[in-house]
DNA sequence: TCAGTTAACTTGCATTTTGCAAGTTACTTT
DNA sequence: AAAGTAACTTGCAAAATGCAAGTTAACTGA
């Protein structure tokens, strides 16, 4: 991608887009923030249709950057699970606001209510991101369901 | 870009990566933001080294997706002026994350403490950028320095 | 134990997007 | 009216993407 390229500005947000700035890492790093998932395959089927060639390249820039870190199973040698890495669950905030946004202005098929609810709640939302990601907890954040997030509430 | 793309999922930030989710989209929108910038020719010069035609065609899709507004200028025909429209002006808790995220955990040459108080601030920084889109002051937010790009400002 | 299955990738190749340099067009300034 | 200038186009080579079809190492069930 941005890989042997250009020498930009120094900016926080330049350097930040070079490293995912394209249409895949973030909801790479949104399956394994919200959705719980952890696997080649679960990101492959469960995502929207990428190519297993980009997501090979993504996964392996994403932990170049330190962002996710593989563990292979102990169980099955075969599976390796990904990780967020502290770095990565800090992208937690911008996750959200980009969710955040894209509820609010475009037609989503989600619950815009539910999100603007979450949006109100900034903070609880993050901390119990933080709070799931601690305790390896990966039972989804949201319902799967997608359309429709009844916006059960961080309780 | 992902111009006649896939069908994607409903996805809130799935959605929004369908419209910005490149290397230099945010960008234009940072400089628009914080830098004052306001003209082709300054996006081109100052950015990082955007090609014309991929500027072009960023603007193009930023004003389909109703971000920016172009507007010619009075006194100078040829001039034209683009402005974040209110939904444009939406991105910037977006790009505040960005900010932050790239200063704490990238190399960036900008002074980090700066921008950790910033992140302390967010929503007085997110009420100024608002104050300054709506009386349209131009003057850069950030100070210019960084890593020297030699950005001439906007005088 | 060994044939079949599965997870995580590679590879090859056609298509699309980028990047670069060099125009073009419509004002504006001198 | 000649020379700039701003905002784009165009043509083309290079890089990134998408797709289908492998490959390899680890498991699993008979």
């Amino acid at each position: 991608m941005a890989s042997k390229s250009h020498p930009r500005s120094g900016c926080p947000v330049s350097v930040s887009l070079e490293i995912f700035g394209d249409r895949w890492s973030l909801l790479i790093i949104r399956d394994l923030m919200v959705r719980g998932f952890r696997t080649f395959k679960q990101f492959q089927e469960a995502g929207e249709g990428i190519a297993t060639n980009i997501l090979a390249e993504r996964l392996e820039r994403l932990e170049a950057a330190d962002i996710i870190a593989p563990e292979t199973e102990k169980t099955d040698g075969r599976r390796i699970n990904y990780r967020l890495t502290e770095k990565g669950i800090d992208l937690a905030p911008v996750l959200l606001e980009l969710l955040i946004w894209g509820a609010k202005h475009e037609r989503t098929g989600v619950d815009c209510a539910g999100i603007a609810k979450m949006a109100r709640n900034r903070e609880r939302v993050l901390t119990e991101v933080r709070r799931r990601w601690g305790r390896r907890d990966t039972t989804p954040l949201l319902p799967q369901g997608r359309t429709r997030v009844e916006g059960r509430r961080t309780k």
